[in-house]
DNA sequence: TGTACATCAGTGAACGCGCGTTCACTGATGTAC
DNA sequence: TGTACATCAGTGAACGCGCGTTCACTGATGTAC
């Protein structure tokens, strides 16, 4: 359509869900080459993707579906950095700050991905919940669950260890999580601002929100 | 164009100008009206207004023109609610406390308001920062400037009356206004998750990233 | 082994839509003489 | 006081564009006989 691949090979015959994920993959470089989100259409997929758009209406119901394909995969991605941070050092201690400065490496070189998986607005819920229509959800049925359970695990083994003095990791993990987002979040929108080094945040957080005490 | 007022009458000849207030309504009731703020069009906004799409163009440049003025408009709207937020109580600890509620009840109040003063990215930015290639702008010259100031004074003046051990009130600030930003907007976007109650949360920030003593 | 046919993977043309932006205009109001 | 005219505030029609989505299609590959 675009480039000088005019002649595309079909993929062989079994294998069309092949070309399912190279619409993920292209979706998601084009997450992380466009400012705006929904700049993202389904037409620019297709022509990163180097098909035509009614192609992918073979693999996915619409772009929603597709977006929802590639916020799956960041998770996933997410999830894996921080799994891999958490085999760094052996006391708890160290291993929350190892997640800790995870997390928010994977945000800062990915700040558009990141954004994706926390820019859905759920107003509606929260005014439902708020005034008690909703129940509140369990924290494992989010797609991040898997994510935030890592660190309230995180909090609790440093108060198992005698290095923290939470009395309510949950609680804590969640403290921290809100401003480690804020951060990231703040670091990607108001970059012309005097920031402190980023150890210090990442460290001023973690002692003070998570209460430790080494 | 749209609803029953069909036979708008200009405005009388020297105030042109209060059209562009106008304009500037309309876009505000359609921000807080739209999920997605970029699907915020001129037309919409001319429609909002009850005027035809080429009457903006007399008062300003293009759309992004008119969501500037939005936006200046919403951070003056966040300061005089912090302004207020100061006048309550006598002793520096209640007025911290009550800065922080006041940021945190805008915020919910006015969700998408808000997210629209912090959604501007400026990965650029960022990126030339971090390679020394520009120099960290001053915090006065920000939009939010004056509001970020108060919380920095705030936080002085809890040394000063000997209820903060804070040694370093502009980080301090910056740690609380980063957890504070990320309280809210993760309230916004993951709105299905067991919050702890509000007020904890904000206690638990401004006693320990503020270093209150009481 | 050959051949007819079904299936699969993806194409290309077409549609209607709302958008930003331009342009010439209208009609009310103030001003000069 | 009357009248011609300039100015102001906003309109309505039109344009070209990229979008999502539909439809009939193409051509390669596997399968049945």
């Amino acid at each position: 359509m675009d480039n000088a691949e005019h002649q595309r090979q079909p993929n062989p015959r079994g294998s069309g869900g092949e070309l399912r994920t190279e619409i993920v993959n292209a979706a998601l470089r084009l997450v992380e080459d466009t400012p705006d989100p929904s700049a993202i259409t389904l037409r620019g997929v297709a022509r990163q993707a180097g098909i035509t758009a009614p192609s992918i209406y073979s693999h996915f119901e619409n772009l929603d579906a597709v977006m929802a394909a590639v916020i799956d995969l960041a998770f996933d991605k997410l999830l894996s950095v921080l799994k891999d941070a958490r085999a760094e050092g052996h006391k708890a201690v160290a291993r929350l700050r190892a997640l800790c400065r995870a997390y928010v490496a994977f945000a800062v070189d990915s700040p558009r991905l990141y954004n994706l998986l926390f820019s859905q607005e759920k107003v509606t819920v929260l005014r439902q919940v708020e005034s008690g229509l909703l129940p509140p959800k369990q924290v494992d049925t989010m797609p991040g669950a898997d994510a935030f359970a890592m660190l309230v695990q995180a909090v609790t083994a440093c108060v198992e260890e005698g290095n923290s003095t939470s009395t309510d990791p949950q609680r804590d993990a969640t403290l921290l999580w809100t401003a480690l987002h804020g951060y990231v979040t703040l670091l990607h929108t108001t970059a012309d601002f005097p920031w402190p080094a980023r150890d210090d945040m990442l460290d001023q957080y973690a002692n003070h929100l998570a209460h430790l005490t080494d």
